[in-house]
DNA sequence: TCATGAAGTTCCAAATAATGAAACTTGATA
DNA sequence: TATCAAGTTTCATTATTTGGAACTTCATGA
């Protein structure tokens, strides 16, 4: 749903191209041939050919002989494990989230912008238990999340103007936000209020509030959010947890902030 | 512990070695500054430089211009999202281990072999609830855990030449085993047996039994183990819980080989 | 059986990017 | 202020990457 990005990125010779390469057979969400990646990629025949063997040579990609396909590699699977731990508000994180999922019967998700798109990193369901891996990772839209939205809208004026020209304005819901204008205006009205909200905007019957989360210095470094059910709760109800919100999300800066000088 | 493999990958050009800089990264697990890459790295300040200045640009490193430090970046996150679910055994494997773990009450490891080293993928602990991507991506030796063992010993012949190569060979406890010969005496032992078993070789008081799980053809796709320690359980008791292992790997492997082919 | 074509692989001279020694800048310490 | 270590830039040389085109398979159907 317009989530991804088929462009080249920012040139980065050889390296840049094969890590486009990459993130093109990840976008798939299925084992890829050859031809489907020639599709949509910038790169010539010979050329992509030899990115993939690289990739696959190096255990990034998987190759299928017998299908034929391409799948993101296990080597991945390693390097994301320190990814998340060192680079992640995750672990930090962690036991602030579990004290505000206790305090708030609602589902909790803590994100990080990506190259302009929302990137999840935990998640606590008040209904099942912990899935984790299986969420973290997720990648979703900013212009019509909560988290997303309360991210770009702390961010600083160029990188803020970067993020709003990266997303995808795909119309979900009747609710979204379809313009580089009007996600400008609502965005400021979220730096003026200090929280953003998700009024339907991504999928009918799901609002949530979500605060960014800040440095002392005013860096962003992250959000959190609350999310519910039209059903269950009105944005009103909402507003009732804004403050266990807050409070979990300067606990976050403050442990992020002590963490940054370690000797 | 000599887990890490400092050598650079088999060449690849710029790509291979931009992902080995990578993986030197990553394997200090705290953030390193340019200097401590610089230490073990084969390459000269000059290109090693640029290389680091190309993965921090495209997200795969993160560098904190305060400490002068570089960490594995959040694009990993997102990348690892998908090479979780497209090439692990994790999703596939998990409702098999939701019903070994009731059977069962003890941690079990769901692992794949990852250039000559184990790859957690998945782990279920009988006492505390899941946690996932802390500990999926996790690595460890092969010639000293029992899934290691289990998955090396159902290698193809040169396959496994190569894995018992990569191995350090540390002496982690008396039981460890310290050279090729006894580990290739070893693998042979559980090709017969069919199971591998831990005898503290890896932590004193830890140990495990496990097995391999193999698609009809008999290519080896991964292991799975069932551990405990010593004040709980004896081999032989493990070996009571034999059966539910095997059938447990049987149901992997089963689920793999249908997902093989979907249209 | 033999054409037709789609998918994947290899070739090679030209174009481009990577290399690394050395010089330079920066910032901390004595 | 002098000194040193850490990090950054330069630039001529060298090596790799590039991509059009030709080639190989393999499946399809006339």
């Amino acid at each position: 749903m317009g989530v991804i990005d088929k462009s080249p990125q920012t040139a980065d010779g050889t390296v840049g191209k094969a890590l486009h390469v990459l993130d093109m057979v990840a976008a798939h969400m299925r084992p890829v041939r050859f031809n489907d990646i020639l599709a949509d990629s910038p790169y010539p025949k010979a050329t992509l050919y030899r990115l993939l063997q690289t990739l696959t040579n190096q255990g990034m990609l998987n190759f299928d002989a017998d299908s034929g396909t391409y799948a993101p590699g296990i080597r991945l699977v390693r390097l994301a494990h320190s990814a998340w731990r060192q680079s992640s508000l995750a672990p930090l994180a962690r036991p602030h989230l579990d004290e505000l999922s206790s305090q708030v019967k609602e589902t909790i998700h803590l994100a990080q912008l990506d190259r302009g798109q929302v990137l999840y990193v935990d998640k606590r369901n008040a209904a099942t238990p912990v899935e984790m891996f299986s969420q973290a990772g997720k990648v979703g839209p900013g212009y019509c999340t909560g988290v997303g939205k309360a991210m770009m809208a702390f961010l600083d004026d160029e990188a803020r103007e970067d993020a709003i020209r990266h997303q995808s304005y795909f119309r979900h819901t009747e609710h979204t936000l379809t313009s580089p204008d009007s996600l400008r205006a609502e965005l400021a009205a979220i730096r003026t209020r200090g929280v953003a909200y998700d009024r339907e905007e991504h999928e009918v019957g799901i609002i949530c509030i979500a605060a960014p989360i800040l440095l002392s210095g005013g860096r962003l470094i992250g959000a959190l959010s609350i999310t519910t059910s039209t059903q269950r709760k009105s944005l009103k109800d909402l507003d009732q947890l804004e403050a266990d919100l807050q409070a979990c999300a300067n606990n976050i800066a403050g442990a992020a902030e002590n963490w940054q000088f370690p000797s």
